[in-house]
DNA sequence: ACGGATGCTGTTACCGCTAACATACCGCAG
DNA sequence: CTGCGGTATGTTAGCGGTAACAGCATCCGT
């Protein structure tokens, strides 16, 4: 299967007498020679044609193009890459893909990529710092135009190895921290702080939280923070928290939910870190007959599209994920009015929706 | 930003006179000849050392890996994969990652991948068979050590590519269809016959289908095409069906159930063509107050995580993702007990999962 | 008619790395 | 002391493309 190294005038000098039968040989794989061969100019030539740079006579392209395609010769992008040092590949590394948010910001990116020849590059970390810096290390090997990279906490050997790549580097999700090259991101903490505004302004005082355990979603903790910096300016505190990892999220909002009712029956406000356990959680109540927003008002977070399926809307704040993804791209991509410095931080401003589930 | 391509022995000469200061100059990205000119030994060595291959001497080893770290080298796989003729990358194709069933089929690929030096790259369609070919063509410009595609249905052009690559490729989640090479999969006609069998066995006889629109879906197709044949062997057809694209599944489920309730009050199954949508009928049902799986009953499809967190189980039958990752990524690596030989079809067998929402 | 612009094609020298082979050096049996 | 096998390192020749430049017609204005 592996290509062989077999000597490559003499087969190649009896195997394309200039026949043309479809498909010659399905043997070795095709290079530029070959094609070169088949349609009687040079490999320089050919390699116009197939990139469409330079000048080339109409009839030579036809014949060039007619000869790559019955061949079904496709290009070497790792020898044209080595001799061009140019790379259309843009790293993007995401902590995961079974989180509904990553799969967004992909979108964004690959829209906004599509018309510049740039290709995305998917690596995901499963919020492990250390597989994270493995990852870039892998994917800066492959000397990318571009990394699109998940937020602002890396190893050291990480921030090290962006710092000196010598490409843009966009951090996003995250602003509340100081970048590398440029971010594109919300500020969690302020987006925790202005949700339990609105809470404590629609007269909710007894407030528990429903999170993720992992030590490593630093934005899951930041809004955290934010949340209870603000509950503390109001003179309050969290009633009660739980936590989770691994699982179905809504089955562990269920879960946590009714933990949390038992335990602190005096609850009249669950926060959410994400919108999947507010769902869990609002399925719940529903369930058990509790009034919501009236005797239980709740808030997730993402802004998720799964929301518009359940029976009430759900409380939460969009995380401008599709935008992100989108300005991200363009920078990379040079096509951000303010990205062709590099450097810059660019904060988006996520939107709280109050949905059904807050009272007023 | 870019390499630039100023004369390498002068700047070299000047720049690195053996000294010993962290990062002595982050301008032109490193190449083996800096790591080899800053531990005095060749580049050959250098190259033995960060592979890990071939005899090298403890202290030339420690002294090189000191000199690689110092100066932040990260090799360029470009020029070594060329030189090699050998790429760790993995090429997965698929159409969607906001399915929730891809993320799993992923994640069964990565496990199995991560200790075999081999790398996934994901590649995106959207369903569309053009964009496939095009992915699948940029893919295999760089030279992946192996293919996953989902499906069995490719244009002409792209299976003409697969069949010339010469590298191991893998046909996932289909196995009604044949193959270029391997496949694995499930028989989704079988399954949508078992879904029709299970149904009737169960007493209802007034079924509609609520599915997508989606064209290019052939396993959803697949299944109503097996679903429907069960149907008529027992005498039935389709009392009502509804089709969607685009949207919230969830939101989509709801309204399209209720839209085909309304329309068809005799109907007293609904089968879905996904676990999604066919949550969101679910709760709708259960919002109405309809007795289920008394007046109405439901079934999905894929046995998603999602299903574990709703008020009552829906009907469904499991995709088998995780292992149709596993086994697809062994085949590539070469792990797989009878995908040595390759041209395999290797046939799984979901499990119906009745829940509470098929009586009986 | 001639210098120069223009269009098309070919030649040469790499890109950064590794396979394969060559070499140097060591110790030790003969 | 020679020769042999092994270990540690260096040298050479590409891998398959592309940048840069070098031809060589053809065509233009003056």
């Amino acid at each position: 299967m592996r290509p062989n190294g077999d000597n490559k005038e003499e087969t190649l000098s009896q195997a394309s007498p200039l026949s043309k039968p479809p498909i010659p040989e399905p043997r070795r794989t095709l290079t530029l020679r070959d094609v070169s061969e088949a349609s009687g100019v040079s490999e320089m030539t050919v390699s116009r044609v197939l990139r469409n740079r330079g000048d080339v006579s109409d009839s030579t392209r036809e014949r060039v193009q007619e000869a790559a395609r019955r061949l079904g010769y496709v290009p070497n992008k790792i020898a044209g890459a080595l001799a061009s040092q140019r790379v259309n590949l843009v790293a993007v590394i995401i902590p995961s893909l079974s989180n509904m948010v990553f799969p967004e910001v992909m979108t964004g990116i690959s829209d906004t990529l599509e018309d510049t020849g740039l290709q995305p590059v998917v690596g995901v970390t499963n919020y492990s710092p250390d597989r994270e810096e493995s990852v870039l290390y892998e994917m800066l090997s492959w000397r990318p135009s571009g990394v699109i990279i998940a937020g602002l906490e890396h190893t050291e050997a990480a921030q090290a190895m962006l710092a000196q790549a010598g490409i843009p580097i966009v951090e996003i999700m995250d602003i509340d921290g100081s970048p590398v090259d440029s971010a594109v991101g919300i500020s969690h903490r302020r987006a925790g702080r202005q949700m339990a505004e609105a809470i404590i302004a629609a007269g909710y005082r007894n407030i528990a939280f429903l999170g993720t355990m992992m030590p490593h979603d630093h934005r899951a903790r930041k809004r955290l923070e934010g949340f209870e910096e603000a509950l503390a300016k109001a003179g309050l505190s969290l009633v009660d928290r739980e936590f989770y990892s691994g699982g179905s999220a809504l089955l562990k909002g269920r879960e946590m939910t009714e933990a949390v009712l038992t335990r602190s029956p005096q609850v009249d406000f669950l926060y959410y870190s994400n919108d999947m356990i507010g769902a869990g959680g609002l399925l719940y109540c529903l369930h058990k007959g509790i009034d919501v927003p009236g005797q239980v008002g709740l808030a997730g977070f993402n802004g998720v599209e799964l929301l518009d399926g359940l029976p009430i809307r759900l409380a939460t704040m969009d995380a401008c994920r599709l935008q992100i993804g989108r300005v991200a791209a363009e920078i990379i991509a040079g096509k951000h009015p303010s990205g062709l410095i590099g450097g810059e931080v660019i904060e988006l401003f996520p939107t709280l929706q109050k949905g059904d589930t807050i009272r007023g």
